[in-house]
DNA sequence: GAAGAGTAGATTTTT
DNA sequence: TCTACTCTTC
């Protein structure tokens, strides 16, 4: 096999997937071919007899999970059912549904969204009788996170410590109602680990090899639990580029390279800088770009390749001119120069980017595949759903039983909530725990009426708890949920005028319980228990639809990290959207050149998505929110050596006083003829 | 308790 | 433009 590997490999490739044993820090450059050598790497060490057990590998997104374990799979040609590859999120799920009560917390625990953190911040605020008006969410929410992660403390002086209190009320409620947010899912199982040294050697013993990839976007968080799972074998290999970190906003750190040299002193270095992916030319103006980061490890990416088109930049009228003009090439680069749909991609700063591209790739008919943006998973009745499903494995989790207590109504009103939230807050109960201590008390202060729908519903709850827990047949106990509450009626009542809107909503709720089923009946599946499939969902999202080939790839720069395509569009390449104004402004993630040095980098990871050619739009209009504004061209472009980009004159549109004297000439002339 | 009208605010990126 | 929340009326 080895002799095998390295002609496949290049030196520092081979390097790379066959030094298993040591700490091991790879920097790979954009398309030297680093997923390559993770998967030889590890068909390395299962060829070497490494018990696929005792192989841990941690990516960043579920994409590359999924990506990387497929990939695996392919080469080895069987399946690896335990071989773990895993985002550091779900991996940390894992192993809280083993240990959790360890902890204090009960099973079955619910994990909060974003969304659903929001929520849960407003009912603590509510319930401190703070006043909803002035408070910044996404400000408590970057706060709760920074000290949830020990990044920060309240008497840092960056820190608005008037939350505390609200953080306090915050954490409290999650308890009660056994929610974990995302923070959690790396908080948890360090604490875990600390406290229970005995667990810690379970993991040690089990994972003698950890591999991390996109090391650059690790979180000190996720930096400690690795260190903690490999400080037992000392056998870790972490991939990274400091070039390509991208998510500094989220806690990620690239000082982790450092950290990692630090703590593991004894490491080899291996540097891949040869290109396999872009042309000369994408990749002398990537270069020339990343120069002027300060900030960064020294590297030369060099390709053997030729020199290939130059990039071109465009500049339509304004955003709908810019969609034709996308959707016109792309139209011509399939029907003139056979390039399939699936190997182009159009990148966006932003998902409301998405929309005019969106509506105009669809007018035309072509098929395209949107990745990230609103999640179908969002969608009211979707949710709605989620929450009935999340009630039933967790009553307590009232952020869910508070959507569906009252959806469809069921005379569960204001009134009676605020009885509910009383009785809960001076208990200390969850909402669900109230209104059975409301059911049973002789002196409700609640009338006969409400008390009965109470019942009515903690019926409901009672009759579908066990069906779904039982793990079987979970998509028909929903469907037999549905039934039951009449949704359809709910739905047609909702939008009395509209029966295209409730038909759209019930196809939504159909094509979620067929995706549960999907999941259900799955082979692979070892267990389809309700818990899985919503830690599943609110973790990963929908499935991607990677089995659908032939279709446009649409999504943000950040989602293609990791991602190559033959022909990359890089649509609103202008100033305020690259590098995005929202995003320069100094903040508790970094300082103003800080900022701007990873929205170069953010450019730099769109740029080096290109393997063959790369068209740049810079609008010169564009609407923003309800006002049409005036754009200028992305002050990158100006880094980008002249040579290397085709900078093409302004699109020039017949304005509306010029068609109209254009017809009125034009009838004129007919007329003239017509005499 | 429910429904409808009216109004204010919102778009940076993801697990 | 759209959505989420508040206020008013039935």
């Amino acid at each position: 096999m080895s002799t095998q590997l390295k002609s496949l490999l290049n030196p520092e490739q081979y390097e790379a997937a066959t030094n298993l044993e040591g700490p091991l820090l790879i920097i790979a450059g954009a398309g030297s071919g680093k997923t390559r050598v993770i998967t030889y790497r590890i068909t390395e060490m299962l060829n070497q007899g490494i018990n696929q057990s005792s192989i841990l590998a941690l990516t960043f997104t579920n994409k590359a999970a999924r990506e990387m374990a497929g990939r695996v799979k392919e080469l080895v040609g069987r399946k690896l059912p335990q071989l773990t590859v895993s985002t550091f999120h779900s991996f940390g799920v894992q192993i809280l549904k083993k240990h959790i009560t360890l902890l204090g917390w009960r099973e079955n625990f619910s994990i909060y969204d974003t969304n659903d953190q929001r929520s849960l911040i407003k009912e603590c605020a509510r319930e401190l009788k703070w006043s909803l008006e002035y408070l910044d969410f996404g400000h408590c929410m970057s706060t709760f996170s920074r000290i949830k992660t020990r990044r920060s403390k309240w008497s840092d002086p960056e820190i608005d410590d008037s939350l505390q209190p609200l953080y306090e009320e915050y954490q409290s409620h999650r308890k009660l109602y056994n929610a974990l947010d995302f923070d959690d899912l790396i908080r948890l199982p360090i604490d875990l680990f600390q406290q229970h040294p005995q667990v810690l050697e379970e993991y040690r013993k089990r994972y003698k090899y950890i591999m991390v990839d996109e090391f650059q976007d690790t979180s000190i968080q996720q930096y400690e639990m690795m260190k903690l799972l490999a400080d037992g074998s000392r056998n870790i290999c972490v991939v990274g580029d400091d070039d390509q970190s991208i998510y500094s906003w989220r806690g990620a750190n690239f000082d982790n390279i450092r950290n990692f040299e630090r703590d593991f002193p004894e490491l080899r270095e291996i540097k891949l800088e040869q290109n396999y992916r872009s042309t000369g030319t994408i990749l002398d103006a990537a270069n020339h770009l990343i120069k002027n980061n300060k900030n960064r490890k020294i590297k030369a990416l060099w390709t053997g390749g030729d020199g290939g088109k130059p990039i071109e930049l465009y500049q339509p009228q304004d955003e709908r001119a810019e969609a034709r003009f996308i959707c016109d090439m792309i139209q011509t680069l399939n029907l003139k120069e056979q390039i399939h749909y699936h190997d182009i991609s159009i990148l966006i700063r932003t998902n409301a980017l998405a929309r005019g591209i969106e509506e105009e790739l669809m007018a035309r008919n072509l098929p395209y595949r949107i990745t990230g943006g609103t999640s179908f998973f969002e969608r009211p009745e979707v949710k709605d759903m989620i929450s009935y499903l999340r009630c039933l494995a967790n009553p307590d989790d009232d952020i869910s039983l508070l959507r569906i207590m009252n959806t469809p109504r069921r005379g569960i009103g204001k009134k009676t909530l605020e009885h509910m939230t009383e009785l809960a807050q001076s208990q200390g109960m969850s909402l669900y725990g109230a209104m059975q201590a409301l059911v049973l008390a002789n002196d409700s202060p609640i009338g006969k009426r409400a008390r009965a729908d109470i019942e009515d519903f903690l019926e409901l709850i009672s009759e579908f708890r066990p069906k779904l827990l039982s793990g079987k047949d979970l998509a028909q106990s929903l469907r037999a949920l549905i039934a039951k509450i009449d949704y359809w009626g709910h739905l047609v009542g909702e939008h009395p005028n509209n029966e295209r809107v409730a038909k759209f909503k019930l196809r939504n709720v159909e094509l979620f319980t067929s995706s549960l089923e999907q999941w259900e009946k799955d082979p692979d599946n070892l267990s389809p228990s309700v818990f899985n499939y919503l830690n599943r969902i609110t973790l990963a999202g929908k499935d991607d639809d990677d089995s659908e080939e032939g279709k446009v790839n649409l999504m943000t720069i950040h989602s293609a990290k990791g991602l190559e395509f033959d022909v990359v569009f890089i649509a609103g390449v202008e100033e305020n959207i690259i590098p995005h104004q929202r995003s320069l402004e100094e903040n508790d993630a970094g300082s103003y050149e800080e900022n701007m040095e990873e929205e170069r980098r953010l450019f730099y990871v769109a740029l080096t998505r290109a393997k063959m050619k790369l068209y740049l739009t810079s609008c010169q209009q564009r609407k923003v929110m309800r006002d049409l504004m005036s754009m200028t061209m992305s002050p990158f472009i100006e880094e980008i050596p002249e040579k290397l980009i085709d900078i093409k004159e302004p699109d020039t549109e017949i304005s509306e006083e010029e068609a109209h004297n254009y017809f009125e000439l034009m009838k004129k002339k007919f007329a003239a003829v017509e005499e």
